[in-house]
DNA sequence: AGTATAAATCGGATTTTCCCGATATATGGA
DNA sequence: TCCATATATCGGGAAAATCCGATTTATACT
């Protein structure tokens, strides 16, 4: 758990928006085909503007943090917040910060 | 208070080792000769190894985001953790995050 | 006024971040 | 095997962050 690379990853708006999209894909994910339990496809955060490679990228940022969890299912990759490292973070931040 | 301003300004170990400091002047600024209720100087945490003006960037960013607060008492500054910010950050991060 | 000290700002070099389109890789199905 | 779809990676351009030394501004003291 690395606070200074999850401080990183959480100063960036996008990276923001999707951690706090995943806490309710249902309602910010209404075209998706999969159950939820899988997690949210990648492609779907694309419906923030950014093209592919942005957000492939910036899943990527999230998950070296440890702030999400990754699991492949056929040819997609689903993507669900990881609650323990951002409580945590947040354990740690309030002690450290 | 701005939650990204914030982030952001905390996403950098400099700037982080200073709010920590900051936590316990006594210990880290032993050679400060003013009293500590006003706060510490600014220049004194340029014993981090960083040049006066690169030091008064950082603690500017810190003031920008609420972070700190500074007081001037005649040629000096000095600087204090503002600890209703950093709550409410913390408050709030725990509800956004 | 003139000098000394503290801090902010300026100008610039370097590094990092952010974003894109294009391409490569992985999987699934015909 | 060939094609379609999903994701990752590459290459590069633009913007922001980081740092420094030099200069400016603010205050204090003589």
């Amino acid at each position: 758990m690395d606070k200074d690379e999850i401080l990183k990853a959480l100063a960036n708006p996008a990276r923001m928006d999707i951690l706090n999209w995943l806490k309710n894909p249902e309602e910010h994910f209404p075209t998706q085909e999969h159950p939820f339990e899988m997690g949210v496809c990648a492609s779907q955060f694309e419906r923030c503007g950014l093209s592919q490679s942005t957000v492939s990228a910036h899943l990527g940022t999230l998950h070296r943090a440890g702030l999400v969890t990754s699991k492949r299912v056929g040819q997609w990759i689903f993507y669900k917040r990881n609650e323990e490292t951002i409580a945590a973070f947040l354990q740690q931040l309030k002690q450290d910060l």
